[in-house]
DNA sequence: TAGATTGTTAATCGATTAACAATC
DNA sequence: TAGATTGTTAATCGATTAACAATC
């Protein structure tokens, strides 16, 4: 596994930057570019050279001076430290209107994240399957988690909901946890929980553009 | 309108926090809390009690020394600070599966947001209604957003169409954009701009799974 | 009054930006 | 070699936390 250096301390911004990064290399790669510069890929991503190559600087030297980085084998790198060069076992409990779009969401399997299961309490959902993907019922949650290696859970169900589903796949052997509930999950501490608040969003714009009408 | 302090600078973080705090006040007087220190409600978010109280100096003295803070009073000022004491005119463009799992979202009219028009390019979809809103082609933009007064727009259309898309919200006359597309969107400086990326959740994730189990 | 809790200032911490030597 | 660009150290900026006077 790709070390960052001894005593350097990674930023939960810098991490949160890699993906934009990894997702800009690809880009630049499918387009036929070989070796991009900070400045370019700054440029691109609407992040400073400087920054970027602050954040790289954590796990090492990947660019060449005078030259550059090759975007390929950035890539690599960036993918390694991201975890990107193995399969994660995913699974998807509730399907509302969100889990259902998420787990048609195509772009989580070219990184390697897979769908292998989906649970719900619907009577009328247990048993269908999305995408080839079978929903399952909650209460099973424990055994196919563990007989299928999943490792990462994504909650799409009510908030009221939330803190037990956390709980139940806590419990299953789950390691990370997506969360789209608005709520604060108390989860153990090795329990790596990011949370997707989307009331955030139009609430801040809402601020911004009442600022700005006066 | 309710002012900040004149000569207080008024940090983003602070911002997205705001929206926690009324959703949390929501929930609280909705349990019949009628009183709320800055501790109980950090607790409940997960915040300290000291950050709450900074955001809330940025705009004004909401609470009472030795008591706490009313609920329903904090709960309306917060909402007025924020934009919610009003309506906002909403529009979706890109009816894929995400974009129509926003359009199903109920929660935005709760707070004010009403969706008044989607958009696609899809004859298919053109014409049909989700929630009783209709889904026009996407050449029907400036007329709808200036007929209907529109002020927000959200884009859910593939990465390579949302620049393109951004540009024509913002000529048919949108002020906010909140865009789901894994993309930099350059557009004036007058138009704010809140994206979601949700393709770094879990690259994060895996992050630090992969740090974790070594 | 005594206890509790706010609002605010000062101290600390962390993250970004600037500058530049190293070197391709 | 000259020009370009990295990697890194130092300086700056911004955000959080600590501390405490004010006061309900």
């Amino acid at each position: 596994m790709k070390e960052n250096k001894e005593n350097v301390v990674i930023s939960k911004a810098t991490i949160d930057r890699l993906p934009l990064y990894y997702r800009t290399l690809k880009i630049s790669q499918e387009e036929g570019i070989e070796i991009i510069s900070s400045d370019e890929l700054g440029r691109k991503i609407g992040v400073t050279p400087e920054q970027i190559r602050k954040d790289l600087s954590a796990f090492g030297e990947f660019g060449k001076k005078g030259v550059g980085y090759y975007v390929r084998e950035l890539m690599r790198n960036i993918g390694e430290i991201l975890g990107l060069n193995r399969k994660w076992n995913i699974a998807i409990v509730g399907v509302g209107h969100l889990g259902w779009a998420l787990a048609n969401y195509a772009n989580f399997s070219s990184q390697g994240f897979q769908l292998q299961a989906i649970f719900d309490v619907d009577d009328e959902k247990i048993g269908r399957y999305i995408n080839e993907v079978q929903i399952f019922h909650i209460d099973e949650i424990k055994d196919i988690v563990q007989s299928r290696n999943i490792e990462i859970g994504i909650i799409t169900v009510p908030a009221q909901h939330a803190q037990s589903t956390a709980m139940r796949l806590v419990e299953a052997g789950i390691k990370g946890i997506w969360n789209f509930a608005p709520i604060k999950l108390d989860v153990p501490d090795n329990i790596h929980v990011v949370s997707e608040d989307l009331s955030v969003g139009l609430n801040s714009i809402s601020y911004y553009l009442s600022r700005q009408n006066n």
